[in-house]
DNA sequence: GGTCTAATGTAAACGGTGTACACATTGTAC
DNA sequence: GTACAATGTGTACACCGTTTACATTAGACC
């Protein structure tokens, strides 16, 4: 039973958008059931139906949402990264995005997407390319495909090691110098590397 | 209702853990309800319980057969590995074992386990220790502490990003490859920064 | 062998969930 | 002003995890 007088909320797809963020970020993915947002959004149980398919649709667009937030933590380490340490910077963010945010980051990577909404596909596509783009700044001469989805990876692999607890995350400066010192030491076999053929991986498709 | 004349199971926690698997290889996490578990066993929806204190368990129980069924792949590759290349044919196997068993790799890694069953904890130490050994053996001079991390969190990141999609996973080969050359990558780094001073990262605690 | 007890399985019930369906209300374009 | 499309409600179904009380049985002890 909603507001006297206010049959249509307004702007539910927000409403519930917000409502989502908000349980995923205090319960976790379990939390962050359709019925717990309509009833936070002050609405019947079925209404976010109008707004989103099915709940897969509604967590598909807070991750949208969370694509966002990170490329907002990646662009305040550097607004243009474009040397190897602007690079090292980026790195450490995005891993310190994914310890602010754990319940968000494991939305819009734990889950299996495989055909999901394009929107996902999307995001993660511009990622990969603005991985990618640093990359071919910061190491001219050297296969931006094969060097960019190898930092990628182990970025990744920090943040989400770090979000099981599999690693020493006691304070923020132990973890931004880990990955740091990681990062830099892939930098270091990358420059050595800068003549060799290219390697044979990831072709752009 | 089981068979006639079998009030009692005989070894119902062994054939819970079995359907468990199963149905998390069939119908991945979500399929993997108490409630399935108990009707492939041929049993009431609530006999479970008296083996396994609530989902959770039972999902736990499932992943730390997951870290033995990993440990075998890792094994396959290479009995006793003591060389960067060796290294580098476990760091395959391990991606081999993520694409192989998606839904099991998510079950292990991909769920909040923070201080979740000891077993699991105890599980990742094991493979942490593992890989530890390896690159110690491989790497003499360097500290294994800092380099093992980085390179399980590259193949882990790995493993991750192919799961998702993200990567191209056309044909084995290619996956391969990539792991091994991203491995080899790392390692060109190390061996460059061998004389240096140990990284300050992951104090073993 | 007979009995007592603990282990194991069953049945019923509660609250929560996703989702489909029919219905009510309301903004809007004509 | 009226028709229509958009939006929100109510009801219903099947499934889920979990608790509680009860039934059955295996095994120890005499």
């Amino acid at each position: 039973m909603p507001q006297a007088g206010a049959y249509h909320h307004g702007d539910l797809r927000a409403a519930c958008l917000r409502a989502a963020r908000e349980l995923l970020e205090e319960d976790g993915s379990s939390g962050l059931s359709l019925r717990a947002v309509a009833r936070r959004a002050g609405v019947s149980p079925t209404a976010p139906y109008r707004h989103y398919a099915d709940r897969d649709a509604l967590v598909s667009a807070v991750a949208a949402q969370g694509y966002e937030k990170l490329a907002g933590y990646l662009d305040a380490a550097h607004p243009s990264p474009s040397t190897p340490d602007d690079l090292a910077a980026v790195a450490v963010a995005y891993v310190r995005f994914a310890l602010d945010h754990p319940p968000l980051f494991r939305v819009m990577f734990a889950e299996p997407c495989d055909p999901s909404s394009e929107e996902r596909v999307k995001a993660t596509a511009v990622i990969s390319e603005y991985v990618r783009g640093i990359v071919h700044r910061a190491f001219p001469g050297v296969d931006p495909d094969a060097l960019s989805t190898t930092v990628w990876a182990l970025v990744h692999g920090l943040a989400f090691l770090h979000l099981d607890g599999k690693l020493d995350a006691s304070t923020s400066e132990v973890v931004d110098t880990q990955v740091r010192t990681a990062v830099h030491a892939l930098f270091t076999a990358s420059t050595t590397l800068a003549g060799t053929a290219a390697a044979p991986s990831e072709p752009a498709k």
